[in-house]
DNA sequence: CTGAAAGCGCTTACAG
DNA sequence: CTGAAAGCGCTTACAG
């Protein structure tokens, strides 16, 4: 069990100055090349690697940026990780991942005890009761300590920082047009309750299409799902009580659900209702029928969102923060398969 | 933009010494009522948070463990790290999550990085790549080192540390076992190629089961899968060459698959075939027809393993380690579906 | 009761 | 060319 060695003891080793040997390890000029050699094969044969953590200090940052999801169980958001991932190795950063859970407090508390120093900068997806409460303090303490924080796809106007999102008014409208040019008139809306924002969006969308072609919005058609668990019956209503002939839902949970309950009450998708998701996760391509999906591209919106951190990471060493955010939209599409005809 | 306060800004402005300071915070009875509640007043105000890189290189640990999966895309390295979260947080550790993407080199780089300091222990699952080259140098070392490791799902018994696994080899033989019980005869295996540890002991139950009700293992049955991608013909020629009358898969993908392909040859499942996966992950929840499938509870995976991690490190500090590894063994079931009759 | 000093492991401006 | 000193932000044994 051969412990790490430090800088220190390399130097009582070799009976030179601490400085001497860190200085030959970092190929300084200052130092003979002969004691340079001496000090660099030693610490290859004691396999030497400085300490992370001292750097840290002295350098003031830690190469750790921090992403907060609320759930890792969402396919979406691990495919966000990945795309984080990918550009932080890259550019010598590590990950740390946080869970919210969808709570407020897990939230905070994650932000705060990792904002004294941890990490230099945090990539955030809201929690649904944080946008429910609307309470962002915790966040604009992080950036007004100087820390930069890039927020995805649940965002918040109520904040100023980089962003990476979707448009998901825009989407939700092609969706619904797609449907609408098939020749849909009944057409339903699966969606979430209205303080999670992007279910907001998707909804609006929804709408917009709807009396763009001058079709009525039926609040009958509109179900807004609360819970994630236990919602099978309100699908099972919509679909009994109305006679509908496409779904748009804003999540591929929705999706699949409908399609189970659709064929539970003897109709067959796409033969007889069509639908559309949201999300191209694993979901949407293994369900049977495989679902036409607006693809939502998790990998590229956590790269992007990655690459935004650190280069205000790394610009901030330079000149004076420039505190000019943008709010990137990455592109998204429907993708057919087999639930519309 | 008000920056972090430190103990020293703190001394300064209340013309104290900084060992007061940081006495007084830490409620030491050494300090005098007074100066201990003038102190933190101050600090409260100013909202003082000691900054964890100095506590780290001064306590020589960071209170941060690293877990190493092969893919986060897959919902049971998902659910793992969600285990190792909760547990992580509740004893007030941080996870930094690292992706080796099944690359034996992405893997080493990651442990050499992350080795310096930067994380107390690892909760690890090899990749592809360095199970086939069974080379472990890096985990040794690391272990050598005196940081502690756990491995999980994908381990290697050429490593002493503490385990956290199912029983592959019994689960698959269960699995079968109620296949045979059936009364199928033609049951088929689709399985990974044999370095993947995992693959290969449900492979041997697999086996052992028909061995043990006097079936023989016919090896046109049996369907070795390499790569994750463009493996379809191989099951599709599986289905249309032998008269399977059920198949077990080794994975949800397989499994799910296998329904796929054999409804496009006009074989519906359970009818025609029975499918049992492995893995209870939502592929085998929400699929059409759901599968039947071993569960293979990750975040109780997650959660062991991250217990078995802390324990270690925080008996580290009284008592010299005792060195006793224990591999625990997580209980798994078949869950019955729609893809069994 | 308060503070100077040493130390965690490193880097670097400054002396010699 | 080499090394002592200061410093990153903290804690704590030791003096006073």
């Amino acid at each position: 069990m051969r412990k790490k060695i430090t800088l220190k003891q390399i130097a009582r080793e070799l009976d030179v100055s601490i400085s001497t040997v860190s200085k030959s390890l970092r190929n300084s000029l200052e130092i003979s090349e002969d004691t340079r050699q001496k000090v660099q094969a030693f610490a290859k044969f004691y396999n030497y690697k400085p300490n992370n953590i001292a750097l840290s200090l002295k350098n003031k940052k830690t190469k750790t940026i921090c992403i907060i999801i609320p759930e890792i169980i969402h396919h979406f958001f691990a495919t966000v990780i990945s795309g984080v991932e990918n550009v932080a190795n890259e550019n010598g950063y590590n990950v740390l991942v946080c869970l919210s859970d969808e709570s407020f407090d897990k939230e905070v508390i994650n932000m705060e005890m990792l904002a004294n120093g941890s990490i230099d900068g945090f990539i955030i997806s809201l929690s649904k009761e944080t946008q429910q409460k609307k309470d962002f303090h915790h966040i604009v303490e992080v950036i007004n300590q100087g820390m930069p924080v890039v927020m995805f796809d649940r965002v918040t106007n109520d904040i100023l920082c980089d962003k990476v999102i979707i448009d998901d008014s825009l989407a939700a409208f092609n969706a619904t047009q797609f449907l609408i040019d098939k020749g849909f008139k009944k057409i339903a809306l699966l969606t979430t309750v209205d303080y999670v924002s992007v279910g907001k969006l998707r909804t609006e969308g929804y709408v917009k299409a709807l009396l763009n072609n001058e079709l009525q919005v039926d609040e009958d058609l509109i179900v807004k799902i609360e819970d994630t668990e236990n919602f099978e019956h309100n699908i099972a209503k919509l679909i009994q009580n109305n006679d509908v002939d496409a779904i748009f839902a804003v999540n591929e949970l929705f999706a699949v659900t409908a399609i189970k309950e659709a064929y539970k009450l003897g109709k067959k998708v796409p033969d007889d209702i069509s639908i559309i998701g949201f999300t191209d996760g694993i979901i949407s391509k293994y369900s049977s029928p495989s679902i036409t999906t607006v693809s939502q591209n998790g990998i590229k919106m956590g790269a992007k969102a990655a690459k935004m951190l650190i280069e205000r990471l790394e610009s901030e060493e330079e000149e004076q923060q420039d505190e000019q955010y943008s709010t990137e939209v990455i592109e998204t599409e429907l993708v057919e398969r087999e639930s519309t005809i």
